[in-house]
DNA sequence: CACAATTCGTTGCATGAGCAACTAGATTAA
DNA sequence: TTAATCTAGTTGCTCATGCAACGAATTGTG
């Protein structure tokens, strides 16, 4: 690779970082650094995660993540309404909807209307769905705890704790309904 | 709202939020509780930065989050090649072909062949594209310091090495390539 | 030199997500 | 009662994204 070697000579001092990446001094003083931006790292973190459990979620179960987030929240308790699913607003209320379409396809789910206000609907997991669920969880549970085993106990509380305040901040900072989703 | 009544009725004691939703006792204990599964809240994390961020590039300057990235890392070292973009894996290297094919054709970036090695292009920011780069740069790191200003410097250097150590975790679990992209 | 293997980058295709418009049901007030 | 407002959820549309296949150029091997 003499582009390297070209590039070395061109690239006075400036970062020549290890990754074998090629840079040339920018005409003026860098304003962002990309590694170092939070909102830049936390996507690529999060991005990373989400891949490792999606891969586990679609390979092994064929199921999307939306669609693990309502498994996973009926597992927990029994609610419905795409507004309940998504508490704050992550999720869009359509993704959820089409999530249980699926999953109800699937025969995984189960809708009953609610006769109090039939605008809305029960779901349910059926017990093809729980047992999916009780397939899913453990594995996704270990992806995280592999994730979490390379910090301290005493670090994991900080980090939850941090994650905590950036999150109820970052609320604020975002337009009123905003979020999305993978993971 | 007599459903909430009812509800908070059938649902013995177990959750019973705040935020208003109603659950029922699930049949068996939950194996998962979303709301501290660390991926989970990771991406709700990464999710409302990047909607904060991504109203910035869209709105006020038309340009999507790979796009940003693009020039960002120009700002930064006029660089080129896809893979240089994405150093990690972050970004696929069809976001990025399409980011700079936009960006081109809007006049901030130029493509100029490597004549050592004709498969590659190097790019560079046009001085409206530095313009550009100029102008979102600082409101970019804004909203990043207003994320971090409810932290204390002590703790940003802990969360720093926190999330260098998970993301270095992540990427042995993810898939060999995978990532994906916003922020 | 010729042939396989690799790499940069683009593009067609199919899928997934958000938006917005809409239906249906519920709530409030006149 | 009726009309206006609000909420739950669905669906059509559009666009972004990832994948995979491809073309072009380069590198490595026999």
């Amino acid at each position: 690779m003499q582009r390297i070697v070209l590039l070395v000579a061109k690239a006075t001092i400036d970062g020549m970082m290890a990754s074998g990446s090629a840079a040339r001094k920018p005409t003026s003083e860098p304003l962002v650094v990309l590694e170092e931006f939070l909102p830049y790292r936390l996507n690529v973190l999060a991005g990373l995660t989400s891949s490792a459990l999606a891969q586990i979620y679609a390979e092994r179960f064929g199921l999307s993540i939306p669609a693990w987030r309502v498994i996973v929240t009926l597992g927990q308790h029994e609610c419905r309404t795409a507004r309940d699913m998504a508490p704050d607003g992550v999720m869009h209320k359509s993704t959820v909807s089409r999530a249980v379409a699926a999953l109800e396809k699937r025969g995984l789910v189960t809708r009953r209307p609610n006769l109090d206000d039939r605008r809305e609907e029960w779901l349910t997991l059926t017990s093809e769905g729980r047992a999916i669920y009780e397939a899913v969880a453990p594995e996704a549970l270990a992806v995280g705890e592999r994730l979490l085993s390379v910090l301290t106990p005493q670090e994991q509380k900080t980090l939850s704790t941090l994650i905590e305040k950036l999150t109820r901040q970052a609320r604020l900072l975002a337009p009123r309904d905003a979020g999305e989703g993978e993971a």
